[in-house]
DNA sequence: TATTGTATTTCGCAT
DNA sequence: ATGCGAAGTACAATA
């Protein structure tokens, strides 16, 4: 009863119930099968018959994943709410119910394929390196990347219109507000940038330097920033993507 | 063999990479065991030993999901590139390199619980209703809701710098532009309105008024409206969510 | 095909 | 808890 990896009958008997809802926070779930669907909640949405698949894991996290796509097609976050499946009219129902939000979601099940219970288990760390946060430590370790005698005095510095990312002093003493995107940018990151650059221009009462550094600038970008007289550096990370390691996200499943 | 259901055999042997290479895009195929990963792309992350289910499904988006959680521990998006298990060091070895961006997955099994190759399809489509859409059509149709004497321009009305949810016309046939948020607003949504704002007072050469919409606002962006001459409006979606439905995203998975 | 904007975003981090 | 910005965002609509 306790091995491993379970495969109960895709059979819907009370039996099945029984075990699915002693299952629930103690195993893994997945059950293969033809289902509809209906989420009421920050939105509405229902899913007409079709096979999918339930995965229930330990933490009461609930994935409904279609035949296709990484987006699951409903799901629910860990521990929200109580779980249980019943029986109506002959047909499979999980039904869930967010305490708080007072969210739903049911799943009813007209056939089942497969249903297996599973008991794995994890304490590893997933570790991640070279996101913008680690490309913003690189610059000011390396600030002649961005250009020569650059001077930083600041990263994260917090303004009225946000964060700005590095805020340095260039080779004659000038202000420069750095903006920093790890992909190709959109005119918004344009329009941050000018809003930092206003910002600091209306505090120092006078003009100062401020530069978008991205892999990538498309025209209307580049036009922009070009009319707004904004700086752009474009840098592909990859040339630098080697060099840099970080240890981050040491985050452990919880045991049950 | 080309049952709906089939449960490999969870042993390394040269016939299961046989069989789950052929399965590649045929049959969704799912996997669990004790595993490492390696992912190396726009970001790096190393998965050190620990048990997971990894999915594959027929159009060849990759999941492999830890114990807890909503989100994938690693992914891949549908078609991206080819996918291959082999055997290496007594391990099964499952890679995959996206063609253009050169990124590459790495999962490595020290050893398997269970694989089954499943041949699911589903023909049906996701409704949903209640989305930002919905709300700006509903305000459309129920302009006194915003104000009385309302007169709705435009939806969707394209500038420079975005597209303008709403174009309307107060009651003294001024100007209105007006975004709709079904969430609660950040600052960038204040500074986009900003942005609408000063686009149609250069263009229309006078006043105009804005208005953002949403069922809450942050005391940051509350106040940068209100030095900004920018308007808001506080509705709480709910009261009016049960009355509006829409069929939408038809969607028809493809059929393998 | 590339761009744009939403999302039951999710997630981490700072307050 | 709330606020805020990044994300391998994913995904659909659109130009």
């Amino acid at each position: 009863m306790s091995q491993k990896t379970e495969f109960l009958k895709p059979i819907l008997s009370s039996e099945l119930i029984t075990t699915l809802n002693a299952a629930i926070g103690e195993r893994m779930l997945i059950l293969a099968g033809s289902c509809t669907a209906f989420f009421d909640g920050r939105i509405k949405s229902t899913l007409e018959l079709g096979e999918r698949i339930l995965i229930i894991k330990k933490d009461l996290s609930i994935l409904m994943h279609g035949v296709s796509g990484v987006k699951p097609l409903n799901w629910q976050k860990p521990k929200q709410g109580p779980i249980s499946f019943l029986k109506e009219k002959n047909e499979l129902v999980m039904h869930t119910k967010r305490k708080k939000t007072e969210e739903e979601l049911w799943i009813r099940f007209r056939s089942i394929d497969f249903v297996i219970l599973w008991a794995g288990s994890d304490f590893s760390s997933l570790e991640i390196y070279g996101d913008e946060s680690d490309l913003v430590k690189y610059l000011v370790e390396h600030p002649s990347i961005i250009e020569k005698d650059l001077q930083i005095l600041s990263t994260e510095f917090p303004t009225d219109v946000g964060y700005v990312d590095i805020k340095a002093l260039d080779n004659k003493k000038k202000l420069l507000i750095i903006e920093v995107k790890k992909r190709k940018t959109t005119p918004s990151d344009a329009f941050q940038l000018k809003r930092y650059k206003d910002y600091f221009e209306k505090i120092e009462k006078k003009k100062v330097r401020a530069m978008l550094i991205a892999p990538s600038f498309p025209d209307k970008v580049r036009k922009y920033l070009e009319n707004n007289d904004l700086e752009s550096k474009e840098i592909d990370w990859k040339t630098i993507f080697p060099t840099i390691s970080r240890e981050k996200n040491v985050k452990i499943d919880d045991f049950f």
